[in-house]
RNA sequence: GCAGGGGUUACCGAGCCAGGUCAAAGGUGCGGGAUUUAGGGUCCCGUCCCGUAGGGGUUCGAGGGUUCGAAUCCCUCCCCCUGCACCA
């Protein structure tokens, strides 16, 4: 069987027919499913796939629960990604190149049309088109059940006019804020940088110090130490100075500065007002006295060499008890009288300078001094100082309390401590706030990396407290799967902050109040599920960006204003109008996003807060589920793992069916899926009985009549599917699938095992349409196959849930089963541990007392038992049948054992290939004493 | 560091939130058998240890505790994974 041909068939009549293409019906449940649209960069692969997979595999489930469902999908292009891929393409960076071509090969056979193609690839605009029309081909291509006549991208002006409006509404709130903050930037390029434009920037992540910068007093001015610790400032003992480096005289603002030349460099892009001076070699400082800010010591300027001119101010500041480079160093220098006479230092300095401690811990006198030792480290050259930093930090951060050296700070924990003692310093004018790279880092194409703080930029202010309340609120209102997550969303909401909400390059929209800015890319698509009920009339109508004005939106969005009105000042029909503002009504809110955790903090919070702050409750969104993500024989997918297999491949490599039933079936959804070779050759195997099993039965005739063992598998059948839809409605699609298709697929391998498997075949046969429109969700396509060769002229994608037979769910019939199951169980065992061939097996069920004493104490606690019991029929083998009744943990449920066996005696015999005898007289062993109810006693010979 | 998640019988992976029916679903692998089976298919049985009668023993990261009873609840410890903003 081709299934990639069957699956290929039924997505062409779907979207010939326009299935999921809903138009609104007033009166009839509505159902508008979300999963947000995917960055067109590239191409997607599998670990992207599972996300809309289970998306669509909700959205069908809802359809055959009766919603009107519409489920969207647009693309997203916005930011700099987008537009670094063309200039490098532009420029001819080879790497990208044949990146890109490796993705376009995924979609074209012909080389030459492969470079063609990416050579357009230089205009970003052509790498959004072009990702997106595959995309949508992929996705067509996945069985997904989306309307595309929605689609749209986030370029495009009419979503620029879109995200316009919500800026204005947040404005007009107060929301959007100006103001300083730092980036990371690159000089030569005069750019922001992000993590695309760094060097491994997605390896090792570049991120933001803030060092605290202070000023020491030193002739006309201040030399500038920084520190990642300002509160061990009263340990200082010394100032360290590279006396190879340059640095330089700063004026900053009305103060002198000196730093490192490079220091100043940076610091141009950090503050207003910079003039850098004079410079000079580190020597000058060397031996030179400054005085340290809060006592108003002199201490010394010594020479280092682990200074490194290219850090933070180029300047450090001594702190030999607690920082281990310190107290190596100035160890070192005291060995060595001669490096010290070089610069024209007296020893007799150095001698002076002893650790000061500031701070109590437990298990250490000097921090610093007792690390050093007790790793043998004797040089500040070691490597290992860095090992030993990062022991005495982490110690002192948790354990460590300020001394009495430490003014009003004495007695508190570090812990606490560190931001108000640099507070403290600052608001003394004793020091500032340097930004420094985590690490050493260039761009791609090999610039140096600062941090830059940009002065006049854009906020999102999330802080003011009745948005934060709103959100709150929307989050208590809303349904969260898995519900742990919810808990998770409001700590994100109280932890949001301001947010930079623009950038100076990349595409996207404009920002209003000032053009050289885009809006950034998790800013602008955060109500967009509005845009969907729309955008297919604005498309329809073939209306004008220039026409979605604010007063348009107001008006279809919120109700403000007249239909009329926005006729009127817009140029668009009144009725047209009219359509829009009903077909939001009609639609919102969003009931169900669907997505993955890493939204979780960015996009997410942002969707909850911009509807809480832009729309009235009855248009917050309805719920939010998450599926874990999909790695690949247990690594994470990536380019550089070279381990992506595109979406594009599915069909031919695996199979959609098979794809989306492992997605379902794999992991639970919040779990990690593993796309494992093995496994997935696993599931096929099952797959395939299951299409055989459609196979064999799609032409038989159900049965005319009903036999035990027809009854038995019908009602298996039933409660299974009533189970299961109840799961699938809670939205546990695993183990609803799992009930549904391989459970039950046991059931009929056993069923088979009774009656052969002609009567199976008639069996299924008469379960088969309401198993396929079950499994339809998860495989639809297979379903659409088979329910189309049973005759059926409808699709099985628009169907409605199966009904529920519950009169064929028979308790009795399932006990019966399971209690010669379980006898055959125990024979089994028997004959296996006793070695025995089995001629004939002799039966003994339980005499008539036992099961009036079984019926007697069935709802009695076991304490009581006993006593019950024994009111009835006060003997000795009462109480021992009580206590094996209670070990065994016998189940009470009535039934004549003895009919049952002589049923299903034939059939016992056959399994165990021996006469079997029923209460006969015959008991050398004196068996039968020991029979329970339900659990008959047993002879062999 | 902060926050979240996890460690289950060869492997993957349920169960644990609502303690007992859990030696612990299902699959894979492995062993045995069946099928007029010859290449991987399907079906049955077994797969912690012991056991010539359906039974017993020891397990669910380590160590404690609560309980008549814990893989499941509480505490401590060890180990692993994910996210932490201006980036889509």
């Amino acid at each position: 069987m081709n299934f990639a041909s069957i699956e290929r068939k039924w997505q062409r009549r779907w979207q010939e027919d326009r299935v999921f293409e809903p138009t609104i019906e007033e009166g009839r449940k509505k159902f508008f499913l979300t999963v947000p649209y995917p960055y067109m960069s590239g191409s997607l692969h599998i670990g992207h796939g599972r996300t809309f997979t289970m998306g669509d595999i909700i959205a069908r489930f809802k359809r055959l629960q009766g919603y009107n469902v519409l489920f969207p999908m647009a693309f997203h292009v916005t930011g700099t990604p987008v537009l670094a891929i063309a200039d490098a393409i532009r420029v001819g960076d080879q790497r990208v190149i044949n990146l890109y071509k490796e993705y376009v090969r995924i979609y074209e056979d012909d080389e030459s049309k492969v470079d063609a193609i990416v050579r357009s690839f230089a205009e970003p605009e052509n790498i959004a088109r072009y990702f997106a029309d595959k995309t949508q081909r992929d996705f067509i291509g996945m069985g997904y059940s989306i309307d595309w006549r929605r689609k749209f991208h986030t370029a495009e002006p009419i979503y620029n006019k879109f995200v316009e409006w919500q800026f204005k509404k947040l404005y007009s709130l107060g929301l959007i804020k100006k103001g300083e903050y730092p980036i990371t930037y690159s000089p030569m390029d005069g750019n922001p940088v992000g993590e695309d434009d760094i060097e491994d920037g997605d390896i090792n992540k570049v991120t933001i110090m803030e060092f605290t910068a202070i000023k020491f007093e030193f002739e006309d001015g201040y030399l500038v130490a920084a520190t990642l610790r300002p509160e061990t400032i009263f340990g200082v003992t010394n100032l360290w100075i590279h006396p190879e480096a340059t640095y330089c005289r700063v004026q900053v603002g009305n103060e002198v500065w000196y730093i490192s030349k490079e220091a100043a460099e940076k610091l141009q892009y950090q503050k207003r007002e910079i003039k850098i001076g004079e410079c000079m070699k580190g020597t000058y400082f060397v031996g030179k006295y400054v005085k340290e800010p809060v006592e108003r010591r002199d201490i010394p300027v010594l020479p280092a060499d682990f200074v490194d001119p290219d850090n933070a101010t180029g300047v450090v500041y001594s702190v030999p008890a607690h920082a281990p480079y310190d107290y190596q160093a100035l160890a070192d220098i005291k060995k060595d009288r001669n490096y010290l006479q070089k610069f024209g230092v007296t020893p007799e300095i150095v001698e002076k300078i002893e650790p000061i401690k500031i701070i109590d811990i437990e298990n250490y006198d000097i921090p610093a001094r007792d690390i050093c030792m007790k790793m043998g480290i004797t040089n500040q050259r070691d490597p290992r100082l860095e090992e030993a930093t990062q022991i005495v930090y982490k110690d002192e951060f948790y354990s460590g309390i300020l001394n009495e050296k430490c003014g009003k700070f004495a007695g508190i924990r570090i812990n606490d401590i560190k931001d108000e003692v640099r507070g403290w310093l600052m608001e003394i004018g004793r020091a500032d706030i340097f930004y420094e790279t985590s690490r050493k880092a260039v761009t791609r194409n090999g610039h140096k990396v600062i941090v830059a703080v940009i002065q006049d930029q854009w906020f999102i202010d999330y802080t003011p407290s009745w948005w934060k309340e709103r959100g709150h609120k929307l989050v208590d209102q809303m349904l969260f799967y898995p519900a742990k997550y919810r808990d998770m969303m409001h700590g994100i909401i109280d932890w949001l902050e301001k947010r930079p909400c623009a950038r100076k390059r990349g595409l996207g929209t404009r920002f209003p109040w000032n053009r050289e800015w885009i809006i950034e890319s998790l800013s602008d698509s955060t109500i967009y599920m509005a845009f969907y009920t729309i955008a297919h009339i604005i498309r329809r109508e073939n209306i004008p960006a220039e026409s979605l004005t604010e007063e348009f939106f107001d008006y279809v969005y919120l109700g403000k204003g007249t239909a009329k009105d926005v006729a009127r000042s817009t140029g668009i029909k009144e009725k047209i109008v009219e359509e829009m503002r009903r077909e939001f009504l009609y639609w919102y809110p969003n009931d169900q996003r669907h997505t993955a955790p890493p939204h979780l903090s960015n996009h997410l919070a942002f969707f909850i807060m911009h509807h809480a702050a832009i729309f009235p409750e009855k248009h917050w969104p309805r719920g939010i589920t998450l599926n874990g993500l999909m790695i690949r024989e247990g690594a994470k997918i990536s380019k550089s793992k070279g381990n992506v297999i595109p979406l594009a491949h599915v069909a031919d490599r695996y199979g959609v069916d098979l794809f989306r039933l492992y997605c379902a079936v794999n992991a639970d959804m919040d779990s990690v899926v593993d796309w494992r070779e093995s496994e997935i050759a696993a599931l096929r195997r099952r797959f395939n009985n299951f299409v055989a099993l459609m196979e064999e039965s799609v032409e038989a005739e159900p049965p005319e009549t009903l036999g035990y063992e027809d009854k038995w598998l019908l009602s298996k059948f039933y409660r299974r599917l009533k189970e299961s839809t109840n799961l699938f409605a809670s939205l546990k699609i695993r183990d609803a699938t799992i009930n549904m298709l391989f459970h039950f697929m046991n059931d009929v391998k056993e069923y088979e095992n009774m009656v052969g498997p002609e009567r199976r075949r008639k069996l299924v046969r008469m379960i088969m349409e309401p198993w396929l429109l079950f499994l339809s969700p998860v495989i639809p396509h297979i379903c659409e196959e088979y329910w189309h060769r049973l005759g059926h002229d409808t699709y099985v994608s628009l169907e409605t849930l199966p009904e529920i037979r519950e009169e064929y769910i028979d308790d009795t019939i399932e006990m019966e089963k399971e209690y010669v199951d379980s006898l055959l169980l125990d024979i089994q065992e028997i004959l296996r541990v006793s070695k025995i061939s089995p001629k004939d097996i002799y039966i003994y069920t339980a005499e008539p007392w036992k099961w009036e004493i079984f019926r007697a104490i069935k709802d009695v606690s076991p304490k009581d038992a006993v006593r019950t019991a024994m009111k009835i029929r006060k003997d000795k083998s009462t109480m021992e049948l009580v206590k094996r009744l209670l070990k065994e943990k016998m189940k009470y449920y009535e039934m004549d054992e003895v009919k049952v066996l002589e049923r299903e005696k034939e059939r016992i015999e056959k399994r165990i290939n021996a006469t079997l005898h029923i209460n006969a007289d015959y008991d050398p062993k004196n068996k039968q004493r020991y029979a329970l109810p339900l659990k008959p006693a047993i002879y062999i010979e």
